[in-house]
DNA sequence: TGTCGGTTTGCATACGTTTGCGCAAATTGG
DNA sequence: CCAATTTGCGCAAACGTATGCAAACCGACA
C-alpha cells in the first residue's frame, strides 16, 4: 500500500541538491551560502538564496549537527513546573532562543527516571548547551556537567565548589534586604519559611535574612520548611501560629509558598495581613501582584537572568572551552499591600 | 556503572563503532540489538547490551533520525504560557513521552515570528509528531498541516472543516452542565465572560452555557471579553458590575479570569462571594483550589487528554497515515465555595 | 603576455546510524 | 545423514549536510 496517490501528495523534503540543481551550482556553494561567512561570491549566494526560497529549502539541521555537532538547541533540564516560576523561565527561554533561530528542548524526568541520566541524553541530541534549574544536581551529576563537551549553565542553583557556571539572582542580598525592611519597619518577631532542604536558593535566602536580623540584634527567626509549595506553605503558617510567641512577620522563601502562608494566615488562622501579620516572598510570580494577595515580594529579573545565561551558552560558540563563571545579577523589593512599610 | 574513564578531558561521544570492536561484533548488529524487533539472536544481543552499558553507549538520536526519520521528539507549538493550565499541560506532556524515551521539543515564536514558521522549522527536525496548542492556526496553516508527513494533532482546539485530528474536553457539554448547574441552583441571571475572539474553547463554552439557560427560559446571558487574562477577567468584572441588572452568576471561559472576576468583584466592587454573586470558572488550575478562592470550575482531565493525544500520534507509528480523529473527553464540575449549591 | 596573490568553487570524505541484500550457520524434517 | 528451510550476521550503500584541499578563476601589475 503505497501513500502518495501522486508525487506531491506528501511534502517531501527539498534538500540542498535540488537548490543546487535549480541554482545551477554544487551542493558545497549551497552548505557555504548558508554558513555565515564562508567563503562564497556573493553573486553566487544571492542566486542560492533565491532557489532556496523558491523551494521552500532550509537546512536540515540534524544533518547539520551530525557534522557541526550544532544541532540549534539548548537543553532545559528541569525537574518541576509546580512552581509559576519555572514556565515564565521556560517561556523566556524559548522566546530569545527563538529569535536567534534556536530551539528550546525540553528535559524533564519521567516517573521514576533519575535526573542525572538526561543529561548525556540531551548530549546525545547533540545539544549546544544546556541550562540545569528546578533541580539539584548530584555529585555524579556535577562531575558529568564539568567535563560536558558543551557549556552547562545552573539556572537559579549554584553548586559549591563545582567548576559549573552558574546564573542566579542574590538570593542573599534578596534576604538581607527583606531582613533590613522588616526591621526598619518596626518588626520584632519575623519568620522563615525555607524550601526543600539542601536547596541552595533557600539557603542563601536564609542566610541574608538571618544575617540582616542579628546584625539588628534580633535572634535567629524560627523556621519551618514548606517545601517550595503551597501547601507546604500553608502548614507552614498553621505550625508558626502555634508558637508561643506569635511572629509578626514571615519570610517565605519563594513566592508560591509566601500565597500559601497569606492564605494560612488569613483563612485557617484567621488572621489579618497586614495588621497582624506581614508577609514577604521572592520570586515575584504573576499570582502575587492579584489584587487577592498584593504580596510584597523581592523581585527576581527573569529577562536578564536569562540574557545571562545565554550569554554565557554563547560564549564559547567557537569552541573553546571558556572558564565557569557565576554571574548574580541583583534584584528588588516590591512593596504592595502584605506589608504596611 | 561508570563512564569510561580515559585521560580525556572532554568526554567523547562512544559510537556504534566503539560498542561493536568490545562486544566483538559489526556495527550492525549493535544496531539490530537497540531496534525492537530486529533480526537478532538474544544472546549476541545480550552481549550488546552488556557492552553498551559498560561503555555508556546509546545511539545517536540525530544520526539515527537522519535515516528513520524518527527523532524520537516531538514538537509542541504554544504560543502563549501566561495561562497556568498550559505549563501543566506541557508537563504532563513532557513526563509523559519521557516515560517513553521521547523528548519534547517546544516551539514558542519569537517576538515578530509567526506561528506558520513553526510547523515547517518542527518538522525539518525530524519530529515524529506535532501538537499544536494554545494557538489559533490560521487558514495556510491548516492546509500545511494536513500535508503534513506526521501526525499532527490540535490540543484543546479545533477548527471547523479541517482534516486534522484533535484533542480536547467536551467545551460544549461542559457549558451546557454549568449552566444547569446554575439554573437548578435558581441563579437568574447569569453572565459569561469570553476569551479572545475566535478561539474555539471560548466559543463552544459559550455555546454550550446560553443553550442550556435558554432551555430553561432564561435570556441570553451579557458578556463581556476577558481575552483569557487575570487582568481581562478583572476588567471585565466591573463592566459587569455597572450593568443594570447585576449578574447574580458570573461564568468565565477559563479559570485565570474567572479568578480576575472573583477579585475584581470582592476588592473592586465589595461584593461577597458566593453570598452576592457566584463565580464559575473552567479548566481547574492549581490555584482554583487555593483558600482564597475556592473557585467552583471544570476540570479538564489533562492526563486523559495528553493520553489521547499521544495514542493518536502513535497510531501511524508505522508510517500509515490515518485518518484524522477527533476525541473529546469528558470532564466534570468541581463545587468549591464561589458556589453555594 | 606571463606571473602572482587572492578569491571562489567543486570534489571527496566524514558524521553515526539504519537497512536491503547476500551468505554462512543453525535448525528442521524425512 | 542430507537437503530444505530458517535464522543470524556482516557488507556496503544510503540519509543530508559541512569542510579541508586543490584546482580554477579573476583582475592587476610588471
Amino acid at each position: 500500500m503505497k501513500p502518495p496517490k501522486n508525487g506531491k501528495s506528501k511534502m517531501e523534503r527539498t534538500t540542498a541538491a535540488d537548490v543546487a540543481r535549480a541554482a545551477g551550482v554544487s551542493i558545497s556553494a549551497v552548505s557555504r551560502a548558508f554558513t555565515p561567512n564562508a567563503s562564497i561570491a556573493k553573486q553566487t549566494k544571492s542566486r542560492v538564496m533565491q532557489a532556496a526560497t523558491a523551494l521552500g529549502y532550509q537546512p536540515n539541521p540534524l544533518a547539520r549537527g551530525l557534522i557541526t555537532r550544532r544541532s540549534g538547541m539548548i537543553a532545559l533540564l528541569m525537574s518541576e513546573v509546580t512552581n509559576p516560576f519555572y514556565p515564565a523561565v521556560l517561556e523566556t527561554f524559548a522566546r530569545a532562543l527563538s529569535s536567534r533561530g534556536k530551539r528550546v528542548m525540553l528535559f524533564t524526568p519521567g516517573e521514576d527516571e533519575p535526573l542525572e541520566g538526561l543529561l548525556p541524553q540531551a548530549l546525545g541530541y547533540g545539544v549546544e548547551g544546556v541550562v540545569i534549574t528546578s533541580a539539584r544536581p548530584t555529585a555524579e551529576m556535577t562531575a558529568a556537567c564539568e567535563s560536558a563537551p558543551v557549556p552547562v549553565v545552573l539556572f537559579n542553583r549554584t553548586v559549591e565548589g563545582a567548576a559549573i557556571s552558574a546564573v542566579g539572582c542574590d538570593n542573599e542580598a534578596g534576604g538581607r534586604k527583606i531582613a533590613d525592611f522588616l526591621v526598619e519597619s518596626g518588626r520584632k518577631r519575623p519568620a522563615f519559611v525555607a524550601g526543600l532542604a539542601g536547596a541552595s536558593t533557600s539557603l542563601y535566602r536564609e542566610r541574608g535574612f538571618t544575617a540582616g536580623l542579628t546584625a539588628a540584634g534580633l535572634p535567629a527567626p524560627p523556621r519551618r520548611v514548606g517545601d517550595f509549595t503551597f501547601e507546604g506553605g500553608l502548614r507552614a503558617a498553621e505550625e508558626l501560629l502555634d508558637l508561643k510567641e506569635r511572629p509578626d512577620a514571615i519570610f517565605a522563601a519563594n513566592d508560591i509558598m509566601a500565597l500559601g502562608v497569606l492564605d494560612g494566615l488569613r483563612r485557617v488562622g484567621g488572621l489579618r495581613v497586614p495588621e497582624d501579620v506581614w508577609v514577604v516572598g521572592f520570586d515575584d510570580i504573576a499570582a502575587a501582584a492579584w489584587p487577592s494577595f498584593g504580596l510584597t515580594t523581592f523581585r527576581q529579573p527573569i529577562n536578564r537572568m536569562v540574557a545571562e545565561t545565554l550569554r554565557i551558552l554563547e560564549s564559547s560558540d567557537d569552541g573553546a572551552p571558556v572558564p565557569p563563571s557565576t554571574v548574580l545579577v541583583p534584584g528588588r523589593l516590591i512593596e504592595r499591600n502584605s506589608t504596611a512599610g
